[in-house]
Parts: structure tokens; sequence; C-alpha cells
DNA sequence: TAAGTAAAGGTCAGTGTGACTCTAACTGGT
DNA sequence: ACCAGTTAGAGTCACACTGACCTTTACTTA
């Protein structure tokens, strides 16, 4: 006896990794995305993701739609918006809980590529199923003006790093060189990271240290509920 | 032949006022609910809401949902967030899709209050049916950290305004004053307003200038779509 | 006409940030 | 064994922004 809307509930995620492009100065965002194969759409390229299972919270189902088409686990899963425009899928009505997550390069290089998986540099994206174009770039603007950027930053890394590795993470997302100097100063005095006492060895200059993300600081601006994943 | 969740789709909002209040030396923030009429929760306070129709846009579901029942039209209506835990409702799943607004004063006022309609202050609520309670404290905090929030500010107040009124509405929001010398700076800098150059007869004191809000200025924290109602 | 009040315009000191310089510490090549 | 090259990491300086505070202006009411 539940009132019936007649509108289907998905769930989809914009997950971006971060890789060397020749392109650019700077490391780009990248995303991986699902070949369609049926129709709408059918062979177009799309986001990852699936309808809601009946009993499933909605970041599980998401996460869970990701790994199993792409392989992926993120580190760092929000929210993002909710988009349900009658129309924004031939058929019957689709409204689509989209997520936007972060997974570090390593495991993204883990990612089932090939076949149906391929990823995709975010600014220089084809043509995409349904509405998913606008969806992504949603989610880049999200990720560049985040006030707590600098909080999620980490989560493209592993669980140590170095400055250099965190300031490259921040000028691929920005696009833009950041001064060494001040990056330190910045990130130093902000509390987010923790000296672990380890330097890197083998490098053919100073060793420089290595940090650990500062757990005890945490972020504000995660939505309701914090966020899904640790 | 489309897939059907077994999940009730819903939209809800969480609209603010501003009301001068006895226990606080600023004004404050204040929201409508309606006292439901059927179980669950039956007789408790709950957000303005409703199920959603087949072919109706969410956020114009949730504005006239809240037509409907309180009355209200907001100048300011913005996607919040989507809950959907299994769970957050006794017997079948419920995904809410929510909204936050804002209303000005004179309109709230209007309001068909009485009966099944009740103002209550934002920090002071009663139990709330499901979880809104959750919802609105969620809805509070995006208000007061919103980045952009000195844009929306006029959001609660008249076509036109004087700085003093602003500075009551930013002190409102934020609960602290503000210097009224400082306060003039920042925001004739920012460009956000434009003086009309009329100025409010009949006070008792030298006359303030009317201003009003710059649209050419526009904020880029509007969601996907931007503001759903102008 | 004096008193009271809020608008409106200013000063000043502390803080955070960008641009830049300089030194320290390591490695690889000769 | 030493020099060249490289990056880590510390420090300096100027400038913009902000909070606290002061002064003047323009109006109303008693």
């Amino acid at each position: 006896m539940t009132v019936q809307t007649q509108a289907t509930l998905a769930v989809s995620t914009v997950i971006f990794a971060l890789r060397p492009d020749a392109e650019s100065d700077f490391k780009t965002l990248w995303l991986p995305l699902v070949r369609r194969t049926r129709e709408p759409f059918l062979d177009q390229w799309a986001l990852p993701g699936g309808g809601l299972p009946a009993d499933e919270e909605l970041a599980t189902a998401a996460a869970r739609t990701l790994r199993e088409t792409t392989g992926l686990t993120p580190k760092y899963l929000e929210q993002l918006y909710t988009f349900g425009d009658p129309g924004r899928s031939p058929g019957g009505r689709v409204v689509s809980v989209v997520y936007w997550a972060l997974v570090e390069s390593g495991e993204a290089a883990l990612a089932v590529e090939g076949g149906n998986v391929e990823w995709f540099p975010a600014d220089r994206l084809p043509e995409l199923a349904f509405d998913h174009n606008r969806i992504v770039e949603y989610a880049l603007w999200r990720l560049r003006t985040k006030v707590e950027y600098s909080r999620i930053a980490h989560a493209f890394l592993g669980e140590t790093f170095t400055l250099a590795q965190l300031r490259d993470v921040h000028e691929a997302v920005l696009q833009k060189p950041l001064d060494p100097a001040n990056f330190r100063r910045t990130v130093e005095s902000s509390g987010t990271v923790v000296d672990t006492g380890e330097r890197v060895a083998g490098a053919r200059h100073r060793p420089p240290r290595l940090y650990r993300y500062n757990d005890s600081v945490r972020s504000v601006d995660l939505g309701p509920l914090g966020p899904s994943i640790g």
C-alpha cells in the first residue's frame, strides 16, 4: 500500500584519479567511464552506477556499483547532487542520486580497464549518455571550489606522502603552480598533516620528510552523515 | 517495463524566516512545521513536503508542496541533500530529496499559521517526525557556513533595504554582533549591492541610503541548475 | 535650540599571503 | 674524493585584508 511514483531511482558516481598528462604541465584529473550495453544510449560512455536495491543505503549502493563495474574502491565518497528532471532520460523517468569520489593513484591503476571501462581526462570528455556531461562538470566545480579541498587532497595519495606529492595534488586540481615554500608554510601551520619522522630514501637530493594525514582534525563539510568510506 | 525499486520518492523543504526573539539579542531563524495527519508519527511536527508526482521537476514539487501546506513562496530555493537510509521511515522505505529555502519576513507573516502549521525557532525545536531534526540541523549548518551567504542574505529582505537591515540579517544568521563600519566597508567593496540613490525618510536620525541587490553579480554555489526560484 | 541617535567616513595595528632569496643536504658523475 | 646539480626547507619583505576604534555628519524629537 505504498505510494508508487513512476520514477526509477538510480545511483551514479563521478570518481576522480590523478594521472600524468602530456597536454598539461601538471597531472590532471581522470575519471573512468562505462560503455552502455543497452538502450537508451547504447554504446555511449556513461558514469558507473545502477538501480537502487530496496534495502541498500544510498552511499553503499554507489560504492558497490562502482566496485562491480570498475573494480575501484574509493578513499573518499560524498553525495554530490540529485538529478531528477523529467525527460533527462528517454523512456521512463529516472531520478539519480549522484556521488562523487576520489581514489588514490595506486588503486586507480588496478581498475579493470579495457573492454567496457576506460579512463578519460576530465576536461576532454566525449559526449556522454543522459546528462552526464553536466554532472561531471558540476563534480569538477565542486572539487575545485570545495573550501575543504585541502583536507581531502590526501585521498589521492597513499598512507604517507611528501609535501611535494601533496603539492602535486593541489597543483593538479587547481591547474596552476604553487610556491613550494609558501605551500609548506600553509600546510604545516594548518595542522592537517603530521610529520612521521621518517624520510624518503634513495632520492637524488636531500631526502624529504614523510607526512601522514592528521585524523584528529576533522573536516566539517561532509554532509550530514560524514564521508561514507574511510 | 521500467525497473521498480520499492522506495517511495518524496520531497521536503526546510524554509527559514527571520523573527525577533525574546531569548536572543538578535533576530533568530524560525521555520514552519506541519502537524502530521496520518501514521506514521501521527500528530507530530514534520517538515512540509509530499510525494513526487510522475512528471514534476524536483524543485518545482518542493515549492508546490510548500505553498500548498504553508502558503509560503520562497525567494530562494536550493537542493540540500537526499536522505535515503532504509529504516528512516517505519513502513516502506522513503527516499527524500530535501530542499532548503529562505523567505522574506513580510511574506512569512502571510503564512497560513494556526491549525496544522506553526512556526518554531530553529534552535529550539520539538522532537520531529522521521529524521527531520537531523535534517534541520544540517540545513542550519549549511546556511551558516555557506561561503556565499552574503549573497543570499537579501533573500530575507524586500526589494530594497538599508545596510542596517542587511547587517541585521547577518547578525541573526551568525548570532554575533558585527561592526557597522566594517560591515559597510566589506559590503560596499564586494559589489553585491547597489545604491538606489534614495534614502529612508522619517527616521529619528540621519536618513540611511536604500540599496538594491546587484543581480549582475551572480553567486556561483547554486548547484548545477542555479536557484530554482528567483 | 540642544540633546540624542545612527549613518558614514576615516585611522591604525595585527594577520595572512604571494613573491622571492638563501642555505642545507643529498646523489651521481668525473 | 670532489664537484655539479637538485630539491628540501627556512627565512625575509611588501601588500592586502580585517577587527577595533574614533570622528564627523545629518537628521528627529523634546
